[in-house]
DNA sequence: CGCATGTGCAACTCTTGGGTTGCACATCTG
DNA sequence: CAGATGTGCAACCCAAGAGTTGCACATGCG
C-alpha cells in the first residue's frame, strides 16, 4: 500500500503534484480531523463519489501523505506529516536560496552602477 | 502585470497549482540561476517553444512566484520569493498541526486501551 | 527607411486527470 | 445461510491544461 520512492526529489515532486488539487487538500483536512477514516465515510462529506475519494486517497498514498490500513472488510486511512514535513522545509530551502541569488544580483548591478554611471 | 489576490488562501493555492508542474519548477530554477531573462532566452533553454514558457511565466506571474517588466522590445522576467516563502510557511504550519492532532489522537486511543483492555 | 528581433494574440491538437456508473467480490451480522 | 455493507476493478465521459503553429504588431539598429 505504501510503495517507495527513490529520493527527496520523487518525494517532495509527489507532494506538490497531490497538493495542486483542493479536493484532495480537504480530503486530507478531514483526515487530520478524524485521525482515521474510510473512503466511504469521507465519500458522504464530500460533494463527490466514493470512487473519487479512492483515487484521491491512492494519489496521496503514493506521495506518502497518507497510509490506508486494512482492518476486516473496512480500509482505515490516516495522515502522515512526515511527508508535508519534509517538502515544507525543501521550500523554505529554496526560497532562501532565491533570496540569496537576488540578494547577489543585486549587490553585482549596484556594483556596476557605480563603475559606469549613466 | 501583477494581479491583487485576496488572503494567504488563494495565494497558497496558486503556488501549490504552479509549482505542480515540472517545467515550471525548472523555470523557476532558470531564472533564479540568472536573475533576470526573457521568455525567448528561457526557451533557448527549454525543450519547449516560447509560447509555452510565456503561459507558464503568466501562470507563475498570477502566483506572485515571477515578476516581468518590460525593457524597450523585451520583457524581463525575475523570480520573486515572497509567495513561496509564505507558502513553505503555511505548509509548516499544516505539517505541525497535523502532528499535534495525530498525538492527541494516540493520547485518546491509549486511554481507551487503559480504561479497557482486551 | 528597411530589416531583424522580440512580443502578443488566436486557433487548434492531444493528452491527462477528475469524476461517474455499473457490477463483481469480500466480509460482517442476524 | 442470507442480506447488508464495504471494497475493488473496468469502462467511459468530459473539461482543463500543456504544447504547437501561424501571423500581426512593436521596437531596435544599420
Amino acid at each position: 500500500m505504501t510503495d517507495e520512492r527513490h529520493g527527496v526529489a520523487g518525494e517532495v515532486d509527489g507532494v506538490l503534484g497531490s497538493l495542486a488539487d483542493p479536493t484532495r487538500r480537504q480530503l486530507l483536512d478531514l483526515l487530520a480531523a478524524r485521525g482515521e477514516a474510510t473512503a466511504t465515510t469521507l465519500a458522504e462529506r464530500l460533494p463527490v463519489s466514493r470512487q473519487a475519494v479512492v483515487k484521491h486517497l491512492a494519489v496521496l498514498d503514493a506521495a506518502g501523505l497518507v497510509d490506508g490500513r486494512r482492518v476486516g472488510r473496512e480500509v482505515r486511512y490516516a495522515v502522515r506529516p512526515a511527508a508535508l514535513d519534509a517538502t515544507a522545509r525543501w521550500m523554505a530551502a529554496l526560497a532562501a536560496d532565491w533570496d540569496r541569488r537576488l540578494a547577489t544580483i543585486k549587490r553585482v548591478a549596484e556594483a556596476a552602477e557605480r563603475d559606469s554611471p549613466h
